[in-house]
DNA sequence: GTTCATATTTGTCCTGGACAAACTGTTGAC
DNA sequence: GTCAACAGTTTGTCCAGGACAAATATGAAC
């Protein structure tokens, strides 16, 4: 399986660059140098795959690619070490617990430590500082070549299952506002919104969740139709920056004025300024604050 | 919204048809027709990314592009409406109360009326036979034109929640075999993995689920770590079958051969062959089949 | 009716050019 | 010292039109 060529197609689909940033990469970086098959098409060996996964990952967090390519591996690896140890953890010895049972691929003990551990904290304490705390763990356990892709699916499936659980238990709301939980085509990270939906539907707002990656035209339908109060939208930070600003822009234009529409997840951060009527949402704790703003704005 | 004028990586993303078969249609067939912006770049009319999309759900139901692009607005329609009328249904009542209620957009009362009708027919039974109805209802509806995009969302969504508690419910198992269920990347219906994991843990085998999209190199190194027995791909309709046959043979030639690999959901029954060591699970019973049939030459 | 060989259909890949948006860094005003 | 405006660079995406192989349809022979 190491020894595996990849076409261009396959490269795309693993490493999430699109097949036109491949070419131009190549011809302007000279890096990857895929070979070629009989037919003239690209073979790109997957060790320069791997590479091209760990750049992909490093751009997410803001590199420049121009720098990124032309860098040594060692350089990478560097870059890829976070230099500022995460700050001061509340739990560190749960934390680093949980992360040993991921890499220990025992998935029942996983799912019951992560159950206890919610039950412990109380659901808004583990979605506001543990859940984003792990997410963060795990993805620079992956950064550092300690976690394997399957270990990172594996984890999410096991949070995205208690999440959904914990919704499930909680008391059907009806107090308002009502808001349309999704993502935009292209965007699937799923934990952000099953963390919004938790806080929200705790502080008694009535969720309508239409999962990831819906079109635009059907967010606009499904706000309408669900007499929705919010729109909000989770982009990772894995999302493509500049595609952000035009799809809210179009967004906004669809949406009635009264329709407030909330922007979280680590690709909304970026942003340089939403527009008018546009509430970029920084942080989980956010959401509560927005929630209370709009609670007191319509009670005017 | 309905004036909004289409990017082509837009219509590529509210589509899933790619950039390179959207010029290539213009170029060879005359649809679509888009117009261009200042500067020479496709703008397509709401109206016919609509079209395209009637359009790719009926190529995923077998037909053929040529045919479809120079069809009539009356000829597309005809064929989405399905001339056969859907065979004896269990409980035609509970099916359609169920579709109205999602039309309903009354996300309590069809959570509820999902768990009770769970309940009331036994776990199974409600995953062999009622899901999959459902599932077909809810796709024909939508090729009608009765159901919004956002509306099978919504079910989508609560479907999943319900086979999630179901799942979280159903007693630890460790009797084996152990199955690694997940889907290529590109492929994220996740709703056939859902189900299959609540039939196989019913029967008391250990699943190991990495949600959708693992790159196949990671559902190789998932397989080994987790010690599985049995990797579990599914494929729905909307999956390219063209692209099926090399991922399956990369996958089959990574894995070591003691553990099989099966292949479910509507994208595998196209299949003209299945390579060896590579199982075809048809239907949702059949995983019972195959299962059955591991246990069996496991003892022997 | 089945099987095989030929023709058509269809998606994906190729090259190399172009451009706009985003980002960087510098200069000058306050 | 801070900020804003400007010019330069980087970067992703789009375009055209040609090519080819795999999938599918068609027809001939048995």
């Amino acid at each position: 399986m190491n020894s595996a060529q990849f076409s261009i197609a396959a490269v795309e689909r693993d490493t999430g660059l699109a097949k036109d940033t491949l070419r131009v990469w190549e011809r302007r970086y000279g890096f990857p140098t895929p070979a070629r098959d009989a037919n003239g098409e690209r073979l790109y060996p997957s060790a320069q795959v791997e590479r091209l996964r760990l750049i992909k990952r490093l751009m997410d967090q803001g590199f420049r690619p121009g720098k990124l390519v032309s860098a040594s591996d060692e350089e990478l690896t560097a870059l890829a070490t976070p230099a500022t140890i995460a700050p001061a953890r509340v739990d560190d010895g749960t934390l680093s617990a949980i992360i040993r049972l991921v890499k220990g691929h025992d998935v029942a003990t996983l799912r019951s430590a992560l159950t206890q551990t919610m039950h412990r904290q109380g659901l808004q304490n583990f979605i506001l500082d543990t859940v984003p705390q792990l997410n963060t763990a795990v993805g620079e356990a992956w950064m550092r070549g300690e976690f394997e892709v399957f270990e990172e699916h594996l984890y999410t499936e096991q949070m995205q299952s208690l999440l959904r659980q914990a919704i499930s238990a909680l008391p059907v709301a009806s107090r308002g506002p009502r808001v349309v939980l999704t993502t935009v085509p292209e965007e699937q990270h799923v934990l952000g919104l099953l963390m919004s939906e938790c806080l929200l539907t705790l502080e008694g707002a009535t969720c309508i969740p239409l999962g990831t990656q819906t079109p635009l035209a059907d967010i606009v339908r499904a706000a309408s139709a669900h007499a929705a109060d919010v729109v909000a939208l989770s982009f990772s930070a894995a999302f493509p920056s500049r595609q952000v600003p035009p799809l809210v822009s179009q967004l906004r234009a669809g949406l009635p004025p009264a329709v407030a529409l909330w922007l979280g997840g680590g690709g909304s951060g970026r942003l340089r300024s939403a527009p008018d009527g546009v509430r970029v949402v920084p942080s989980l704790a956010g959401i509560l604050e927005a929630l209370a703003d709009w609670r007191q704005q319509a009670t005017r």
